[in-house]
DNA sequence: GGTTAGCACTCGTTTGTGGCGAGTGCTAAC
DNA sequence: GTTAGCACTCGCCACAAACGAGTGCTAACC
């Protein structure tokens, strides 16, 4: 009754998980006996499966149904029951196929790439952009709309593209707008948006500035537009297939799935996650309640990171139940990064 | 039995229509009796229902269960029993107080728009951004990203922002870019997007652009540029509020709800249908098989038109159960279609 | 001592039955 | 034309019985 694991034990864990992954049902020790490579009697089954449950490694939904995974056996069986084999050639072809970049924009590449890891894994797919704050500042365009609205247009080190609307204070030329377009290109080249901000506010107190009136303009129209943050529409996070975990037995129950579509639809929250995982490299599995999220109670998350530059990095992934098919998702959500990362190089 | 409809019958099959909206059950002749100004006996509304029933405005999903609308009696319903009100002021004032531009992009303000939608009704709110070839040309630049990519930025009259990565032939330098993107500039002027795609044709024909390569290059960049349709990402659909489907007493039937959540995901034949909607002004209004989309069956549409500019134009509406509370969502549509307009108003 | 056959037991699921009640259609009286 | 009365229909619900998958325990086996 040790912690340790024998490897009788754990082959039979490994093929209960398996199994549950593949039916959505409690299992019974018939139906291990019946499944590959385990030649004992259901009664022998029994005691193991008491034993691991026991453990915390498995629970019995009632006493006459078979035994369920509990999160800590899925832990345990990511970490280190499952070998991730390679990704299948199909899907790594499906995959290249997508990828063109030619033609397209930054974030429509992002929301297609979304869309074929739910594709891929039948779960839901989300992709987060590269905080913006964190890019590197390249170009900013002025466009003159009507009257005293002028279009602000920010273009990042890795090619996303921002815009946004300023109402200046004095109607402004087509010509002034471009001449401080290049004083703020100059300005600013080489600097990430977050220094970006601190530098407009630095310079607006310098003498130059104070006895210039073009270049004090300049400043308060870049100054509003670097304003408030990501900006409304580019929240950045693009949650594709959604439908697909419509499928999952586990969400029959119209509440609990109610729930899961308002945590998709606030995206607050699950952006924080998902921000949380820049910091680590490579491919991530939160299971169940280690998300913390309780809206995705009974939900598991595997993420990886992707690049668009030398330090500029977005998250991708899949959400699925815990019941996931974490063997066949994880090398998607790895070869599906390391692609992204090399289409979106653009230094 | 005549096919003219008594003023006694017009009103029992409004008390039945709106009932049924406010409870998603069928209504009993006794219900109606119940209700406000009818006083009759219920078998005198029985005889009455009977024959409502035999034109086709009433079914009973069973013998001893109450009556439910036909699609026919909602068409009849909002065409002539229904008679708006205008708008709740407290709506008024929470449509009014989203609503400022300044700072964000027309895309953020359209989804924010969707979820308003959404959420004054309880529905699911859709929005529809001006088709971009029936734009008028405001402006093109080009920034030069790494290598041989360059980054097409296309500023639409009513202040669309579009942008594609293209990748050029030769490598090209930041100069010779903006002098490419002024040339455009000119040449394109006061174009829609469709006339830009014939002119580019057109001169790349003329001996000037035979001979001078520079000229040559930059037709051939904004070819690329103007190529293929709105791009990906912009397919301009802005669904928000899915989730309020879901609390929909019809939509309980999860293969139902599957292929609703479907439709939405794909968005070619939602766009389609919304896309027809822009040729009619005003408020307009699909009932059940009305929007021959036979994943919507169920459900009804309610669209108006917005203006971005003279002849821009663009479709916002709600979509919710057939049994939707039209009275209540038509003021609201109407309102938010004018309200835009009014804000993204950019000559 | 680990393994297994046997067996009683548990408990969710399915099936069947009867009563209830909402609602109808019809008929006859007002 | 309107209404009361009444038999009838049919979905819904509660309850009970039969079923079966699966368990835990015990005793025998190798």
């Amino acid at each position: 009754m040790g912690d340790r694991l024998s490897e009788r034990s754990r082959h039979i864990l490994e093929a209960i998980i398996e199994d549950y992954i593949a039916t959505a049902e409690p299992v019974g020790s018939r139906t291990i006996t019946r499944r590959h490579g385990i030649s004992l009697s259901p009664a022998t089954v029994r005691n193991v499966m008491a034993d691991l449950e026991e453990m915390g490694l498995l629970v019995s939904p009632h006493t006459s149904a078979g035994r369920v995974p509990t999160e800590k056996a899925y832990r345990l069986y990511v970490d280190s029951l499952l070998e991730v084999r390679g990704i299948a050639p199909e899907e790594r072809d499906m995959i290249g196929r997508q990828c063109n970049i030619a033609g397209r924009d930054v974030g429509s590449v992002l929301k297609e790439t979304s869309r074929m890891l739910s594709c891929l894994s039948r779960y839901t797919g989300v992709v987060v952009a590269p905080r913006f704050t964190t890019n590197m500042f390249r170009q900013i365009e002025f466009v003159k709309l009507g009257g005293r609205r002028v279009l602000a247009i920010l273009v990042s080190r890795s090619g996303v593209v921002q815009n946004k609307i300023i109402e200046s204070d004095e109607e402004m030329g087509t010509d002034d707008l471009v001449r401080m377009a290049n004083y703020l290109n100059d300005l600013l080249a080489g600097l990430t948006i977050a220094e970006v901000r601190n530098r407009i506010r630095e310079e607006m107190l310098t003498e130059k500035a104070r006895y210039d009136a073009m270049l004090a303009r300049a400043l308060r129209l870049s100054e509003q537009t670097f304003a408030g943050g990501e900006g409304g529409d580019a929240s950045g996070l693009f949650i594709e297939g959604q439908a697909n975990i419509l499928s999952q037995p586990e969400f029959s129950d119209i509440d609990r799935m109610r729930e899961v579509f308002h945590a998709f639809e606030e995206k607050g929250q699950l952006l924080e996650l998902l921000d949380r995982c820049v910091n680590a490299e490579g491919v991530q599995i939160f299971i169940g309640s280690e998300t913390h999220l309780h809206q995705m109670s009974g939900m598991s998350l595997i993420t990886s990171t992707y690049m668009t530059g030398r330090d500029t990095v977005g998250v991708l992934g899949v959400i699925g139940p815990t019941r996931m098919g974490y063997g066949k998702v994880i090398p998607i959500v790895d070869y599906t990064a390391k692609l992204v990362s090399r289409l979106l190089e653009m230094e």
